[in-house]
DNA sequence: AAATAAAAATTTACGCGTATCATTAAAATT
DNA sequence: AATTTTAATGATACGCGTAAATTTTTATTT
């Protein structure tokens, strides 16, 4: 986010006061919402900022003083984006007959979002203004990670272990990992003779399952 | 690529003659050897084209002869960082004691290489101007897939299978989807404590080696 | 009310990628 | 040699994101 006015002291002094936290958050919500239909309409690209300025009633650098720059603002459509992952996700899950069925329900839920909005997909995790930096902050938030608890929790259910044991952990990790490659590769290189989707998110599944079947006769 | 002038007839018409092939792709081939230095050292974004042509000796708008745009010169270093990929996964491949050893020091060195150069990775995988097709015209090339076929075959060793066998395929897809995965959450979510690299690299193969065992003892 | 201080808002300016247009160079034809 | 044709080269210009400078607004203090 912006910088705000540095304050020195506690309560008001001379001048003009800056604007509320309030304010600030409102205009600024009002900001990504034209944006984020802009985003989503024309492309991130295609959108200027001289022309979400017009679109909001701003002058160009007007923007400035609510988001530091134009990625900034595109973490807004993320925000936005993301939550609408997960909660066809968690509307995925919600139906299962068991922890097993529900682990493939969610895995195939969740790729089915991202290749059901590939263009949001490249927006978020493709972007090349992006940073390592920019994303790993945002994608950390705890609302994101959370997001991920349906799938330890499934995985533990599968495997006749508690959540907290290391190896839902790193078997965890694992699924999630191999979800987004599976995504990230059929989207990205769309050239090559991939398997069919659906069938690597049920062998990635059935892979996790076959570890809990190992842990079970080791 | 960039356009040639379009020739209505096979041999040579009036007018100033167009510059050969070769001399059209040796002189690619001198802005990309600038290119790729200076994108190596200050970054694709930091090298502007005005600065790229004074360093080859050509006006900004020279270079567009042999690039149609700064993208595609950007993908000579992508050919480049591939290749050096490649050669690492090659060289790793080449001591194993048998296949599955040899599927193990792949897999390994693949995602290593990557890590040890993230800001390529970053160049090559996650770069915004990159819209879907132009990777995927990309990577799919002959080059980049055969360079894969190291993956199967180890597979088709490990499974017993031949490297034609559908299941070798589709294990093979897996798992390069798998490592994939695993580099790119890895470097796009630094933030997230994710399991420790070399040991989700090993559980990828190893879920393999099990899908193998699974063949075997149906 | 006038002066002063500080934040908000606007204006101006820069380098960027590159589209478009103008110029120059090199060949075949006359 | 002069003309014509075509490609290569160069110059100009546009909209972009945004840094920096400037002006305007809104408060407190005199």
């Amino acid at each position: 986010m912006v910088n705000r006015p540095q304050k020195t002291e506690e309560k008001p002094r001379r001048g003009r006061p800056s604007l509320s936290e309030a304010a600030l958050s409102e205009r600024r919500a009002e900001i990504a919402a034209v944006a984020i239909q802009l985003f989503n309409e024309e492309g991130y690209a295609s959108v200027s900022m001289r022309r979400l300025g017009k679109e909001v009633g701003l002058t160009p650098m007007a923007l400035y003083r609510y988001f530091s720059n134009k990625l900034e603002i595109l973490t807004a459509l993320w925000d936005h984006v993301i939550g609408l992952a997960f909660e066809d996700v968690a509307a995925a899950g919600d139906g299962a007959r068991d922890a097993q069925d529900r682990l493939y329900r969610v895995s195939e839920a969740y790729v089915a979002y991202w290749f059901e909005h590939v263009e949001q997909y490249q927006l978020v995790f493709m972007n090349a203004d992006v940073s390592k930096a920019d994303v790993t902050a945002f994608v950390s938030q705890d609302s994101i990670m959370k997001a991920y608890d349906v799938f330890f929790e499934s995985i533990a259910d599968v495997l006749g272990l508690t959540p907290a044991h290391p190896q839902v952990k790193t078997i965890g990790d694992g699924l999630i990992c191999h979800l987004h490659g599976i995504m990230h590769s059929l989207i990205t290189m769309q050239g090559y003779p991939w398997t069919e989707r659906d069938r690597l998110v049920k062998q990635a599944v059935d892979m996790v399952v076959a570890a809990g079947v190992a842990v079970e006769r080791p």
